[in-house]
RNA sequence: GGGCGGUUAGCUCAGUCGGUUAGAGCACUACGUUCACACCGUAGGGGUCACAGGUUCGAAUCCUGUACCGCCCACCA
């Protein structure tokens, strides 16, 4: 039954085929609320590999789960893949050698022309929407079995029937029906708007998925020509290639230098076109030469002066990321057509050097560029800086132009408890800062289909205020391939027809609403649903307040009116040793797989678990040894509790030392029990791992003489019976962090998986812990002694002279038995003296 | 520019209500082939708790300010 030398390598296999063929995680439909603990599951996106960071957080969040499980709760722990999206495109292009053309129809006898080697000739064919996400789904699918196969391995104690994809029928038609729900309520909205576009993924980007990054630019000075003769304008740009765009000329109106200007005009250099000097308070004296030109679009100052200032649209720069190739009718003079001939059909940066040239030449350009480093905005995952382009998308309303939701959204925020507390400010930062509505358009194919159509009017043209929408039965839809209600399919894109929205939603967009998707809103019966909602509790790193939180609390604001959890965990990321963000580029990412495999499941998991709840946390192999030694302590010190004999059925704690210990158990309970109820994990652990080194190397130590007598009587027959008390307790309070030692030492044992278990309550038996430190203190006085004369511990002690005040030698006197046991002291001489302010010892060793 | 977090032993980090001599692991030194465990044990060395003020009988802990590190947001003609 219990090994003779047992070891931690190999319980993985072991006992995550007997969890999962006795399905001890497996939810309890029939539980009612108040005995569910429902965790809304990060799905981690399918295109990349899970990392070092996915078992950090997805350890926090499942010691919590095996706590709650044990505490008697229902855990509905589901989990997901988030598949949909850009990533899985490119890769699934890069693998089968297809492009998606949503222009044709569904081929169900599709194969792909590649699995894996593509030609570097080769020609990609194009293929349906419904054909593409087929292929999508075929090569995502082998991602996710490597995702699942590690979450296995981890230990997760999630339910595996629970499992979801983003692009799965299930999470199309929650998210199609959400949508259309939006609609219906005047939350959704299109609009033709400027937007930030990537010409590179040709696809809008919304302000979550935008970063600045550092690259480097130039200052022009630019000579505009004042049209009443008395000289020139000159401005400062870093973008002299949206000349040809430019609509006006900008000044703050209490600027003196400018004022005399305003209502005046000049004329842009190169192209000759006549545009109004202006005020208006957002430009800032103090930057440049203090006044700016305005061209539709350079930059969100630019969208604002358009906007509020009535100016005209002048853009050139069209969704392929390049110049129109004919010069624009604004631009009349035959000067300015020719030296826009030398841009059309230009990429920005290609046109700069071109518009720079032109400029030197004329000599329009005022000395030479200054070189500079400046922040631009990028797409998150994009790799050219984003432009802005005049399109038709769709938006939901998230309080970005709306104060009064706004103040909703944060007050939504305020409902949650958040771990840690201070996690709340990134919320409230970024609700607070949001400077429009949330773009939900995109313009790419593995995605949920925005689920509209527009009518057709009888000259062809879509009208966009005609939407066709589906019947809630009838989801999830393709507009690509699916007909609104009330046409036929030959009506597709002929006037007096309809026409398919093309784009889908953002990623965000659908997993946004992960906790429907998870539990079953869809369904005809939403019985289940109203079991589960509003969740316990979102996991999830702190980098994606501002996206997936945020958007989650969107959807659910707006759905259900409430927020859609009621506390937030989040969790921080692993740094390098040199305290950077691990990455692939850098080359120091270790796989997963193999450090379980180096250090054991339950090592990997003790160093995630020691990572306070939202703190960055260093990559640390040795803290992973450390848990390998408790791991292996475990076993070990398991082994030698249970080969004492059984204690008899009346067997109870009288020994002092083992009533102590088992009152200073009873406060370690306690405290786990709270600091897990407030989803610190890391505390629960620090505290019950430190008891257990002290269980380990001075109360076993202490006892085990007396354990080991023969004919002890009551005295051994207390430690037996204290030991397996201790060691019941242990294995349950070490279950949610080392799920594989834990579950192992309890089968020596006991019945049952220990998951399955209640957790340990205290026994209240009325020890008083005052006896072990004087006892701990005689000890190390005694060790102490023994290494100073550089003998063996096991030496022979033939007096020890203890003097002490008396009211700790009548503590110390409650423990004599066992310090004799433990000190191999054959005699004690006790000196009570209030004189004494603490315990002193005198040692004599037996001469040999 | 606004917000948030951090700064404790060589390294990684705990430190709860303000309370005795500030702790752990790793690393280091010495000792011990101990009858659960050498993936072990015992003992030891190592600290101006970032800095400056303040509150207090008492401050790593509370308050104010400063410095440095990190993150988020905004600005970026």
């Amino acid at each position: 039954m219990i090994p003779d030398k047992p070891t931690i390598d190999g319980l993985e296999a072991k006992w995550i085929s007997r969890w999962e063929s006795d399905g001890v995680y497996r939810f309890d439909r029939d539980a009612s609320r108040a005995e569910i603990f429902a965790i809304d599951t990060p799905p981690p996106t399918v295109s990349g590999s899970l990392h070092i960071g996915h078992v950090f957080s997805y350890t926090h969040t499942d010691t919590v789960a095996r706590f709650q499980r044990m505490r008697g709760k229902a855990v509905f722990y589901p989990i997901g893949w988030d598949d949909n999206g850009l990533a899985t495109e490119r890769r699934v292009q890069n693998v089968t050698g297809v492009r998606c053309d949503p222009s044709l129809p569904h081929d169900p006898d599709f194969t792909a022309p590649y699995h894996g080697d593509v030609p570097k000739d080769h020609q990609a064919v194009p293929v349906s929407r419904p054909n593409f996400v087929e292929l999508c789904r075929e090569v995502t699918h082998i991602d996710e079995q490597a995702f699942e196969e590690l979450f296995r391995r981890l230990g997760l104690s999630v339910d595996w029937t629970l499992l979801y994809t983003t692009i799965g029928e299930r999470a199309r038609r929650v998210s199609q029906r959400a949508f259309l729900r939006n609609l219906a309520r005047g939350e959704a909205y299109q609009q033709d708007a400027p937007t930030m576009w990537d010409f590179h993924e040709r696809t809008a980007v919304a302000q979550a998925e935008m970063e600045d990054r550092e690259i480097p630019g130039a200052f022009h000075k630019i000579a505009f020509h004042r049209t009443d003769g008395a000289g020139d304008l000159v401005i400062d740009t870093t973008r002299p290639e949206l000349l040809p765009s430019c609509v006006a000329m900008v000044a703050h109106p209490e600027d003196e230098r400018y004022q005399p200007l305003f209502g005046t005009t000049v004329r842009t250099p190169l192209f000759g076109v006549e545009v109004p000097v202006l005020a208006h308070p957002l430009a800032e004296p103090d930057k440049g030469t203090g006044i700016a030109m305005i061209c539709t679009f350079g930059d969100v100052t630019d969208v604002t002066w358009w906007r509020e200032l009535s100016l005209p649209t002048r853009a050139l720069i069209g969704f392929d990321g390049r110049f129109a190739s004919e010069a624009p009718e604004w631009i009349t003079t035959e000067a300015g057509r020719d030296n826009y001939a030398k841009l059309a059909g230009r990429y920005p940066k290609q046109a700069r050097t071109a518009v720079v040239e032109l400029l030197a030449a004329s000599g329009e350009m005022i000395g030479e560029p200054r070189a500079i480093t400046h922040a631009v905005k990028f797409y998150e995952r994009g790799s050219q800086p984003l432009e802005i382009v005049g399109t038709r998308q769709w938006y939901i309303r998230n309080g970005g132009r709306d104060d009064a939701l706004r103040r909703d959204l944060v007050a939504r925020g305020s409902e949650l408890t958040w771990h840690p507390d201070y996690m709340r400010h990134r919320y409230d930062n970024w609700v607070g800062g949001l400077n429009g509505d949330w773009l939900i358009s995109r313009q790419r194919f593995f995605g949920v289909p925005i689920p509209v159509w527009y009518a057709v009017d009888a000259d062809g043209n879509p009208d966009y205020d005609r939407v066709l929408v589906p019947a809630e039965a009838d989801l999830p839809v393709d507009p690509s391939t699916d007909c609104p209600p009330g046409y036929e399919p030959s009506q597709r894109n002929v006037p007096g027809g309809f026409i398919a929205d093309p784009d889908v939603m953002d990623t965000w967009a659908t997993s946004s609403l992960t906790p429907q998707i998870a539990g079953g809103w869809e369904e005809a019966d939403d019985a289940f649903f109203e079991q589960i909602f509003p969740y316990d509790v979102r996991p999830q790193g702190h980098d994606i307040i501002r996206t997936w939180l945020f958007a989650t609390m969107v959807r659910s604001h707006h759905e259900h009116s409430c927020p859609p959890w009621r506390h937030a965990a989040l969790s921080g990321w692993i740094l390098d040793p040199d305290r950077k963000k691990m990455s692939k580029s850098k080359g120091n990412v270790v796989t997963p797989i193999g450090l379980l495999e180096q250090y054991g499941t339950d090592a990997v998991r003790y160093w995630a678990a020691c990572g306070r709840p939202g703190v960055d946390t260093a990559f640390d192999e040795g803290q992973m040894k450390t848990g390998r030694k408790l791991a292996n302590k475990i076993l070990n010190s398991s082994r030698f509790a249970l080969g004492f004999p059984e204690p008899a059925a009346d067997a109870a704690p009288s020994a002092a030392l083992d009533l102590a210990m088992l009152a200073r158990l009873d406060s370690l309970i306690e405290e786990a029990t709270t600091a897990f109820e407030g989803f610190d994990y890391a505390r629960a652990l620090e505290r019950t791992e430190s008891f257990f080194w002290w269980f380990c190397d001075d109360y076993i130590e202490t006892v085990k003489e007396r354990a080991y007598r023969e004919n002890g009587g009551a005295a051994s027959a207390s430690a037996h019976a204290s030991l397996r008390i201790a060691l019941s307790a242990l294995h349950r309070l070490f279950a949610p962090f080392m799920p594989f030692v834990a579950d192992e030492v309890w089968s020596w044992w006991q019945e049952g998986s220990v998951h399955a278990q209640p957790w340990p309550t205290a026994s209240r038996l009325g020890g008083d812990e005052r006896v072990i430190d004087p006892l701990a203190e005689v000890v190390a006085a005694v060790r102490r002694a023994k290494t100073e004369a550089k003998g063996s511990q096991r030496d022979r002690v033939s007096m020890l002279e203890i003097t002490a005040p008396s009211s700790t030698v009548e503590l110390l006197q409650r423990v004599a038995d066992d310090m004799k046991g433990v000190g191999s002291i054959d005699e004690i001489r006790w000196t009570a003296s209030d004189a004494a302010s603490q315990v002193e010892c005198a040692v004599t060793l037996t001469a040999l």
